[in-house]
DNA sequence: TCTTTTATGTCAGTGTTGTTGACTTTCCAA
DNA sequence: TTGGAAAGTCAACAACACTGACATAAAAGA
């Protein structure tokens, strides 16, 4: 039990035992606290925070994008979004326009000064992510994001996919 | 710049383009989304919270443990790890014991109750984890594991790393 | 047209989790 | 004996999530 799957004590699934489970689940913990260290930084100088980076993000790959659709994709109430959009919108880093089929809703597009933040943060989470890459080499990264498509809800990866295949407004 | 790294047109290097990149950053935001699902729902029953499940798990991984391990570990201040603490302890999930050497410090151990939470949590989360790993296959598995182990800050390879090791008290 | 549903916004209240700053107690070690 | 490390605590604050209730505009359907 400290050191094999329950399962089988000879089998050759080394990579299933408890201990590399284990293993994995804090090396999740800890790749992520790296993963988001950089834009971190450069939001707390704004006082923003990661709320705000994923809106800037997901407004950035859909432009237009509606307040529902950013609702579906963060999975938050939108209560929580619209705290996070309203400050967005009041530092003009988010602009609206009202749809033009459906007057209700409000499509959402980053300023100038917006998409430059995006830039920013981004290009700070592309460089580690690609020294990562680069470090590991192409067949680990394959590996990489079959088991992270795989640790994700179903609902979740149909939106992932679905981002993905279109850049999805 | 939408489909390539700028820095070469005709490069083999496809997974360390712009869109690669990008994509491996959103999956990483979903993964672990999903990675913290079933926990998260446990401890929801509990009135606990993600902070509560990080510090039973590495109490778990080093029983005994002090304070000042834990904070390093956590990577949090200790007003905000007192607090989850003072909770777990009132909640009699955390135990301590004074130091045997060193009185002022409070060893940390998890009680039966704080155990059997504990592999609740850790089955949910392993459950995940192995069904992703299984899915994946082994090879995808090891170059899983690369990339996040270069995804983090150096420091926290270096805890990782000891961790992984000793199970280090 | 009238009604219902949908998209969105907003107010109030609550809780977890993090922060800074200030201060105290305990106690090891020089 | 004194300096400093380990730990605890109080207060204040902020980000970010939640629920519940209510408001408004516009689309959609009867």
């Amino acid at each position: 039990m400290q050191d094999r799957t329950p399962s089988g004590a000879g089998d050759m699934l080394l990579y299933l035992t408890d201990e590399q489970l284990r293993q994995g689940i804090e090396a999740m913990f800890f790749a992520y606290r790296g993963f988001t260290a950089d834009p971190d930084r450069l939001l707390a100088r704004r006082g923003l925070g990661r709320a705000h980076h994923r809106a800037i993000h997901f407004i950035q790959r859909s432009p237009g994008t509606t307040v529902g659709n950013l609702l579906a994709t963060l999975g938050v109430t939108k209560q929580s979004l619209n705290r996070v959009l309203r400050r967005l919108i009041n530092d003009e880093l988010v602009a609206t326009r009202t749809g033009n089929t459906d007057r209700r809703q409000r499509l959402l597009y980053l300023s100038e000064e917006g998409l430059a933040l995006e830039r920013a943060l981004s290009e700070a989470q592309k460089r580690r992510m690609r020294a990562a890459y680069r470090a590991a080499g192409p067949e680990a990264v394959a590996g990489f994001r079959l088991v992270l498509d795989q640790m994700m809800d179903p609902a979740q990866r149909r939106l992932f996919r679905a981002l993905s295949r279109g850049g999805g407004a």
